[in-house]
DNA sequence: TCAATCACG
DNA sequence: ACGTACGTGATTGAG
């Protein structure tokens, strides 16, 4: 039985209706409507990896004479059919060229309609002993289901298929499956215009089929049937009866089973890429090896992380050592980790590329031409010897030893918020004056400015085209109404609630531990970023989320150091941009870097600086790595915009190095096309060059801040390094980092060791820098307290 | 799958 | 005149 083959039998023009209806009006930049094919292709496609079929076959039904011997028997059948809607015949077309693609051979004859022609094969297929799984968006196939066929019925939007074997159908209808079309012969068929009996419902034709099995049999025990029934049932008899007429499926059409045609391996791989290229289904595309397992090489084409081999140093080579060193990790918690000469997945990613490597050969390869390639960017070369590479070990380690989390604390706080979610939703309900999910910004959009008529002047509007309701609009409408502060609230809470409190406990393992994945590859600066979970950004603006940090503490027996440089991507814009002024600032211990700035900005001296002023001066101090306009600092602060621009324009006189340095760096990224971290890192920046005013824009403020971004980055990767040399061990551990701070647990009675060597380290990690460091150390039990 | 929103540095 | 601060990841709703 295992070897039995399985044809798949598509009602194309039900399941092309059903694409249609489940996708918006797609069409290609050239105009050509593709939302219906998009549909049937991404349900094909569906089928395809779920069943895994030998053969396929599309049923069609053609044009107007599909239906003529049905006709004559019935003038009104199918005679209610609305007219197809616009653009899905225009589709038809597109459809067959993909169906071609596909290697799916269609089938459409006059007289017989798709149930037709499936039922057909089907009764073919079975008497060669192949199962044979229907595909279709109604249930009149369900009369044709036994042992060796099944029906997948697609229900609304396309993802979602109920399968109906015998078991499955007889346990929803409670009927056999050979009592369909008898009860559809009694109920009827409004949408197919099936009369039926008239006045006999689902309901009263499932109990007598349930006590008399057939439709003869309910007819031959008219007399068993009382009053009402019996009558509608005698004048309905001939109509019932041609109705199972119109309804049963013709299993005689003309056709021959010809399993070449439809032999899906046959499918010309290349042919179905380009096509779907065409219709410019990428998401497609990228689904399409799922489809292709079927290859007699599988693996051999993916990616292949953890692949190695041994120089003659005894360091290798590998696609992703972390892999590799967690797989390593896992067999044998203390395993001595072979050290990482050259990582091909580290080294595509600072060349700008992403690799692929399936086998060793290619591995060996991609090495030497790598290895040339970095060798003539020496700085680049040395930074990943020195960096990357090493970072991959230590990152598996830091990975595998977790973090403690004291479940019972998260559900407290759960339990709590949930509190509060319960009463705010009742409150914005009230206000609103009726019941809406308060999580949907187009209903909450509609709440606040269609039912409450709220002004909506100034608001920005989606690109779905409702008015915004982030976290920025809501501020101008705080004060009008009452409802805004709440919305706010509740926003905290049940994003605090999901994706914290919720969300935490379903990942912690068996011994309390949280196991974060640090990526080196994600960012296009180079720092690291964390995911399942993100432990890299756990809340700590408010009040409420700060509580959360109380739940994440030091394993038993051990206390929490957190090291945290300050202010370090101004020190290292400072650094960077030579200038003396702002360095002298950071120099001095008891200097106050935004006090200073306000004053030598507003000229005042700084025991006049209001908290406005050192506010202002704070926010420029930021915003201006990240290339901050007037418009940006009069929304950040209650400057209107000439305030802006003027303190902008006296800033940078001020600053002048810092802006001569961002200045460079947007030239250099549009001559050279790249720029560069102090250490040689780079990002490629093909769009400073751009014609759009807008891409171009943002492209030089991404060029201008990833220097100082991606130094920061780089400076960590040193710090955590030396910290793992110098002090990781059984009295301490590295257990977190989070791009300006390294987090460690540590034995009572080595904290103050261990506080003050991880401080000089982090503080004295690149004394060539220009500018002193400056690293605030924190002790305690739980996150929270640091 | 994408957009909207919001958590962090 | 353009749109309006860089870099991430998770969750939710909607098509």
């Amino acid at each position: 039985m295992t070897d039995q083959k399985t044809l798949v039998l598509i009602d194309g023009k039900s399941v092309f209706y059903r694409g249609y209806y489940a996708m918006p009006n797609l069409s290609t930049r050239e105009g050509v409507l593709t939302g219906g094919v998009y549909g049937f292709a991404s349900i094909a496609m569906e089928i395809l990896s779920q069943i895994k079929p030998d053969y396929v076959a599309i049923a069609w039904d053609k044009a107007k004479t599909n239906i003529r011997r049905r006709v004559a028997m019935y003038p009104e059948y199918k005679a209610n059919r609305h007219a197809a809607p616009p653009g899905f015949y225009a589709q038809i077309p597109t459809l067959h060229e993909l169906l071609d693609a596909f290697h799916f051979p269609l089938y459409e004859l006059d007289d017989y309609e798709a149930d037709d022609i499936i039922g057909t094969f089907d009764k073919l297929a079975n008497a060669q002993n192949l199962r044979t799984i229907m595909v279709s968006s109604d249930l009149d196939l369900l009369q044709l289901i036994d042992e060796n066929t099944e029906l997948y019925a697609l229900k609304k939007g396309f993802t979602n298929i109920e399968k109906f074997d015998v078991a499955a159908t007889e346990q929803k209808y409670a009927l056999r499956v050979d009592q369909f079309l008898d009860l559809k012969s009694l109920k009827g068929d409004t949408s197919d215009n099936i009369p039926g009996v008239p006045g006999i419902g689902e309901k009263t034709a499932v109990s007598l089929l349930q006590e008399f099995e057939t439709l003869d049999g309910v007819f031959a025990n008219l007399d068993k049937i009382k009053g009402a029934w019996r009558e509608k049932l005698e004048t309905g008899r001939d109509l019932a009866y041609l109705s199972k007429e119109l309804a049963k499926i013709w299993c005689d059409a003309p056709l021959k089973l010809d399993l070449a045609k439809m032999d899906v391996t046959k499918v010309d791989v290349e042919k179905l890429r380009a096509e779907l290229e065409k219709l410019e289904f990428k998401s497609l595309i990228r689904r399409l090896p799922e489809l292709l397992n079927k290859d007699p090489e599988p693996k051999e084409t993916g990616d292949n992380p953890g692949l190695f081999f041994t120089l003659s140093n005894g360091k290798i080579v590998v696609n992703d050592g972390k892999v590799l060193a967690e797989k390593l990790l896992r067999e044998n918690a203390d395993a001595e980790l072979p050290e990482i000469e050259f990582d091909v997945r580290l080294a595509g990613f600072l060349l700008g590329r992403v690799e692929k490597v399936a086998n060793l050969e290619e591995l060996k390869k991609l090495y030497e031409m790598q290895r040339s390639e970095l060798e003539s960017m020496s700085q680049l070369y040395h930074l990943a010897q020195k960096l990357d590479f090493p970072m991959q070990n230590l990152l598996a380690k830091i990975q595998a030893r977790g973090v403690k989390v004291d479940v019972q604390k998260l559900t407290e706080i759960s339990n709590d918020l949930m509190q509060i979610i319960c009463d705010k939703k009742q409150k914005i309900w009230d206000h609103a004056g009726y019941e809406f999910n308060i999580s949907s910004a187009p209903q909450l959009s509609d709440a606040l400015f269609k039912i409450m008529q709220l002004p909506s002047t100034g608001i920005k509007k989606s690109i779905r085209g409702y008015f915004s309701t982030g976290r920025k609009e809501l501020d101008k409408l705080r004060g009008l109404h009452p409802i805004i502060g709440e919305i706010i609230e509740y926003r905290e809470v049940t994003k605090l609630k999901n994706t914290y409190t919720d969300a935490l406990p379903e990942l912690v393992d068996k011994n309390g531990y949280l196991h974060t994945i640090f990526h080196q590859d994600a960012t296009s600066t180079g720092r690291l970023s964390s995911s399942n979970p993100n432990l890299q950004n756990i809340p700590v603006r408010t009040d409420l989320g700060k509580k959360v940090r109380q739940a994440f503490v030091a394993s038993p027996g051990k206390i929490l150091i957190s090291a945290d440089y300050s202010q370090f991507e101004l020190r290292l814009a400072a650094a960077m941009s030579h200038d003396e002024k702002l360095i002298e600032m950071f120099n001095d211990d008891n200097a106050d870097v935004h006090s200073l700035t306000a004053a030598e900005a507003f000229n005042i001296s700084v025991d006049q600086i209001t908290p406005a002023q050192r506010r202002a001066a704070k926010i420029i101090n930021f915003g201006v790595l990240y290339g901050m306009s007037p418009h940006g600092l009069s929304i950040a602060t209650d400057m209107n915009m000439t305030d802006a621009k003027r303190f902008i324009n006296e800033y940078f006189e001020l600053r002048k190095p810092i802006r001569d340095f961002l200045d460079r760096t947007i030239q250099k990224a549009k001559t050279d096309g790249y720029i560069e971290t102090l250490f040689g890192r780079r990002r490629n920046t093909p769009d400073v060059n751009s014609p759009n005013f807008i891409q171009k824009s943002a492209a030089e403020r991404s060029a201008a801040n990833m220097p100082i971004q991606g130094t920061e980055a780089d400076l960590m990767k040193m710090a955590m390094l030396r910290v793992e040399r110098e002090i990781d061990g059984a009295m301490a551990r590295q257990i977190l980092q989070i791009h300006d701070s390294i987090m460690m647990e540590c034995a009572p009675e080595c904290v103050d060791e261990v506080s003050a060597k991880l401080k000089q380290i982090m503080e004295n990690i690149y004394p060539n820098l220009g500018v002193r460091l400056k690293v605030d150390i924190k002790t305690g039990q739980s996150w929270a307290e640091l």
